[in-house]
DNA sequence: TTGACTTAGTTAGCCAGCTAACTATAATCA
DNA sequence: TGATTATAGTTAGCTGGCTAACTAAGTCAA
């Protein structure tokens, strides 16, 4: 929802300022702000994975699998990495699974786990899309100068430390 | 997926940038916890709008009918100005009736038209959330001295800016 | 006025997140 | 050993994004 064609202005915001007055219509301004703009970075990273026919939850597994020495790991693991829940990797998997850019392998140890690895048309997939990423990334992040991206950064780290205020 | 709970590490990252000479440390490092950071805040917010046993889509819808003087409005309107498809609107207003938070009328000057009203009970949500929500935003961002705060704004902008980088 | 085009809204189906409930297996402890 | 508990993975069903295809209705131009 994030997508929100038109932030409201300082005028419609001062509108509910009148109804709720503990509202600081700057801070308000700025926070949606950052999140608009986040969402449309995401957005702009997931037209430029679907040029190369991926998705961004797709790539970041495959990834993930790239880390490990012998690009295999497990469907528990991946999820504790990407940060997801078992159930949604079960779907992600799914996915790569049909592209043929990761296979299914049963786990001889325990059998409850299945083993997961990065075909070699997924190693390929990566050595297509990486390249690219890592130049567009660069050319994006140098639109700042170096010093103030460390500033940017830090005060993002603020925000993040801070974000339990809405618990 | 940028719900990622370890962003890859420069030593991870230097295994990638031995594979990709092309990758800047430092700038995708910088570029993911960006991203990761907003989608922590995004998902805060979600959980501080649960409490209200609201979800921010359905919240936002709320608001954009606030905003209209007679608090109605149709749903490509209300699709437009939140930025997401018909077919969505279509979802968060199918969500808000079943809670009786809006309700569908006809509208009689264009039957293909429904009109869309925020009840008694939707403006009881909002005025019991709002106040609050207004609260924690600005104590997050006041975590950010205001002058610095302008600067993260312009940073951002920079980056928005460039964000066709990826095209 | 009629035919073509446009617009409004919905539906179906895909992606990706979640929780809850389930099965199978492994581990632990009494 | 056997019962309990924990873990791995899947499935079902919810939310909320999307596109494509569809119906109904309005608009406009020949």
């Amino acid at each position: 929802m994030f997508q929100l064609k038109d932030l409201p202005d300082a005028k419609i915001l001062q509108k509910f300022a009148d109804r709720y007055p503990q509202a600081d219509v700057d801070s308000v301004i700025q926070f949606l702000n950052i999140l608009r703009i986040s969402s449309d970075l995401s957005e702009a990273l997931d037209g430029f994975l679907a040029q190369y026919k991926l998705l961004q939850g797709r790539w970041w597994v495959l990834i993930l699998l790239m880390h490990e020495n012998n690009l295999t790991s497990t469907p528990s693991e991946l999820a504790n990495k990407a940060g997801v829940s078992r159930a949604t990797m079960t779907g992600l998997i799914d996915g790569l699974e049909k592209e043929n850019l990761v296979a299914r392998f049963d786990n001889k140890t325990d059998r409850r786990k299945y083993s997961i690895r990065l075909t070699q048309e997924g190693q390929t997939k990566l050595d297509q899309v990486m390249p690219d990423y890592y130049r567009r990334v660069k050319k994006l992040m140098d639109s700042i100068p170096s010093q103030q991206r460390i500033i940017l950064l830090s005060q993002m780290m603020l925000l993040k430390q801070n974000s339990d205020i809405f618990n």
